[in-house]
DNA sequence: ATGGCACCATACACAAATGTATCGATGAAA
DNA sequence: TTTCATCGATACATTTGTGTATGGTGCCAT
């Protein structure tokens, strides 16, 4: 941790760091899937030879190692201060969750596509599934206790946070093209308007 | 199936024909991804050198194209005759609906794994995303039909369709260890009955 | 039996990617 | 200025994969 100073973008020091590697892995991972991660080629990009990536890493597989950990600590960061946030209405904290959970993908598709790939690569290492399965529950957490506060059906609010969070992940995949993250946003909390809606009738 | 299976050692000569190599190159997707689709792989688990290949096939595309292809239509036949299938009560036939696109991902693991695998590659290339695009719309304007007999809303039944399929697609990728597609069937199953009692206290 | 065809083996050329060893350049501290 | 750790370039060895060209073998019909 101790790289002092590594200039921004200038060409005349093209000086590497161990995170510029990692941002041009994360960057190939988002291009071309983790089968895309090549020494050769992030040197390249780089603008240099592969003789600067064996001094910072041991191996390729070291980078991959050390790409989904910062990637691991990221998320459990994000979530740490998501659960700050809370507010008095409880149907805008979880209008709020939604709108971070979609954006997370929408603006910038770099984390979306990272994700999916790395689920693609949980499905053969079960190392990257356990580490998967551990924010997925996790985030699942976070739905789960947005929507106790909004019904008083515990087994609901469960199935409700089961369904929404496995649709939004859903909602990464399938339908990319016409089926925009803030189209998806609108019809989630159309049905929550609904559900809420049902919610009074039924309590009066 | 149409070859029977001549797996492991069989000492009699294999003889191949061109599905043996699909088979076994869907088999590839299912362990390791489309990137896992080695030429010297698939005939070193079919007992043959590549020789053979390339007498089946013109080029490694042409492989993955049929594959594509064969994949495309047989879900076309199986959408088909589940449209057959049309019985007096609705809520019957959505829960049979469920049934059949979660059991074909639960009973054989290989389609759902074959099909993220797909979708994996359909970020990279447009022409499989056209094609899952369209597979997505036709399975989704199923749960649509459906849900448009249970709701009188029409937005609601187009809403709960997204939903629904989307979860089912995001129950493909996520939690995969504990939650399993029977579980993932019993709350969503869950979540109509919920959704129909309320239903009928809204239209009482 | 004997062509001929379908299927496969063998050998070669080539490309891409990893990893290692060694040497060169560069900047900051002594 | 000299020294030295840091960072990068170059060259080499090895592996894995594609594609092509050509030869070999069993089977079926004539």
């Amino acid at each position: 941790m101790g790289q002092p100073a590594k200039s921004g973008k200038s060409k005349v020091a093209p000086r590497l760091g161990r995170d510029d590697w990692l941002d041009a892995a994360f960057q190939a991972v988002v291009d071309h899937g983790f089968d895309g991660v090549r020494v050769l080629v992030l040197a390249d990009t780089l603008g240099v030879t592969r003789g600067s990536f064996y001094w910072h890493f041991k191996d390729h597989a070291e980078l991959v190692q050390a790409l989904l950990l910062r990637w691991r600590d990221r998320e459990l960061a994000l979530n740490q201060s998501i659960q700050g946030h809370s507010h008095a209405d409880p149907v805008k904290e979880l209008e709020a969750l939604l709108e971070a959970a979609l954006a997370h993908a929408g603006e910038d598709l770099q984390n979306m596509r990272f994700e999916l790939a790395l689920r693609g690569l949980g499905r053969r290492d079960p190392a990257v599934a356990d580490m998967l399965l551990a924010v997925d529950h996790m985030r699942m957490a976070l739905f789960e206790n947005k929507f106790k506060r909004i019904t008083p059906d515990p087994k609901a609010a469960t199935d409700l946070a089961s369904l929404f969070y496995l649709a939004i992940v859903g909602s990464y995949q399938a339908l990319s093209r016409p089926q925009t993250p803030s189209a998806t946003k609108q019809y989630l909390q159309s049905i929550i308007s609904h559900y809420l809606v049902q919610q009074q009738l039924q309590t009066r």
